[in-house]
DNA sequence: AAAATAGTGTCTATGAGACACTATAGT
DNA sequence: ACTATAGTGTCTCATAGACACTATTTT
């Protein structure tokens, strides 16, 4: 039994080309024959889950479906990918488009490709998560819903999509909102896109994404509890926060609240070492 | 600010078909005039990061590739996606083909696009993680390879893959010995496979599906400082472990070795609550 | 008996939860 | 002065690390 500490340095990969090997003339001539579309191939989309929090609830951007398959429902922003780009870049240009976001938090989420999944064909869907503070997700062009999760921790599963409309929010009434009709399999990906933020929440510095440049430790704590969908402790939560040196006090106190001004923070990558 | 705890039932979702929505003549009218290869697609391929531990060191199924491109080089098992499997079942399919493994855990890992990651074309590869246990890994008609993880902790990153042969295992000849060459982005995929194993190890029953059915506290301890690349502390370690929920004794003990014999544990699945 | 590892008991340091207390804004 | 929240200090409890000690096998 041997025990190692972390490897110390990568030791160089030795290229020595041989007469068949990456780039050889050999391999120019098997590439110019090469049929790669012999093969039956998907079509690859790219869908992005926007959440953002609002008014101590988790939010996510839709779009109404003007057009069959799953007309009217309520669906994910995505699209085709492009054969110039990367995913990542696809989930950019689409957000960008769709949404109007730019310069967002995107991160892949996982990849859906049940022969089923869309009345359409065979298309597997690279699913996205992007996250956004609330005042601009709320210039965003697309239809902001509530995230009704059924299911506590990171256990998984299908979520709701409600619509509350303009009333006063009260927890009764978004209990008993009747669910919204989602296109295809959007509701498992967003399903997994919560059960994925909720996990990275305690351990990157992800929740940052969803507040503005500024912000106060108790607007932090909002952002936990509404993506947790549970109450988290106050005082352990801002000796985490403070201890994790993530947070750079700016000195700065928040205006125009009837009580005492909290003081504002901002986000700093934490230093290496 | 709502507080609130996790939500209790899950409202039903309801379903008045309208004449233009989902099964309507309308949509199926639509759907037959659909066409989908209209647009210009990559290619879906499937690859498998298949790990163990052997020896207290993390190894990986590679096979050489015989023909263009990046002929010679090491590559992951794979192949392309049909149009009739889920991307699990492409994965699981493949894994019987090419290294005649069945029933082993199989996880998505990540989705590679890339535009100019493979030189045949545009092929996106879905990756997945299998774990095995040594016999098993061994019986696969594969090489095996060491994976020499050049960062600590989950920093991520690529990684080697290095051969030491049949040389009697020393510390100084793996650190020094040179890595192979590897095909395509696939020590990039290793090294995500890597970083996303060392994550799920602490909190999810994933370091089970790398040992045999029965097995004693010390193996499940050397899987899990092979996949770390460090060493734990033996007590802290058997008590978290025991205390998880996930072993059950066997009451038999280990034969043949020359020191006292550990008792046998049994992974069990925890039971809900 | 010696060697080697399995397994137990206990002390300590650390961090989370709980709670009391002080501070500061608007009304 | 009152109220609501910000922010601090301290106590307790649970858990990880460290270490000493006992147990059980083969040689």
């Amino acid at each position: 039994m041997v025990k190692r500490r972390p490897h110390s340095a990568a030791t160089a990969t030795p290229l020595d080309l041989p007469a068949t090997g990456r780039g050889s003339a050999d391999e120019q001539a098997f590439l110019a024959q090469y049929r790669l579309d012999a093969f039956e191939r998907p079509s690859v989309a790219v869908d992005i889950v926007v959440f953002t929090v609002i008014d101590g609830h988790l939010e996510v951007a839709l779009y109404e479906r003007t057009e069959h398959p799953d007309q009217g429902r309520l669906a994910l922003p995505g699209g085709f990918m492009r054969m110039d780009e990367s995913l990542d870049d696809a989930a950019r240009r689409l957000l960008a488009d769709k949404a109007g976001l730019t310069d967002v938090f995107v991160e892949q989420l996982y990849t859906f490709g049940e022969p089923g999944r869309d009345p359409r064909g065979r298309i597997v869907t690279v699913a996205h998560v992007a996250l956004v503070d609330a005042a601009r997700f709320s210039a965003a062009p697309l239809l902001r819903r509530l995230v009704r999760v059924p299911w506590s921790g990171e256990t998984g599963g299908d979520v709701d999509v409600v619509d509350i409309g303009a009333a006063a929010f009260d927890d009764d009434a978004f209990d008993e909102a009747a669910a919204c009709a989602v296109a295809f399999d959007h509701a498992s990906i967003i399903g997994m896109a919560v059960k994925r933020l909720r996990g990275k929440l305690d351990y990157t510095p992800v929740g940052f994404q969803l507040l503005p440049a500024e912000f106060t430790l108790r607007q932090l704590q909002d952002i936990h509890e509404a993506v947790r969908g549970d109450v988290v402790n106050k005082d352990s939560f801002r000796r985490r926060m403070l201890a994790s040196g993530h947070l750079e006090a700016t000195g700065n106190h928040e205006r125009g609240v009837t009580w005492r001004p909290a003081e504002l923070y901002r986000f700093v990558r934490r230093s290496a070492v």
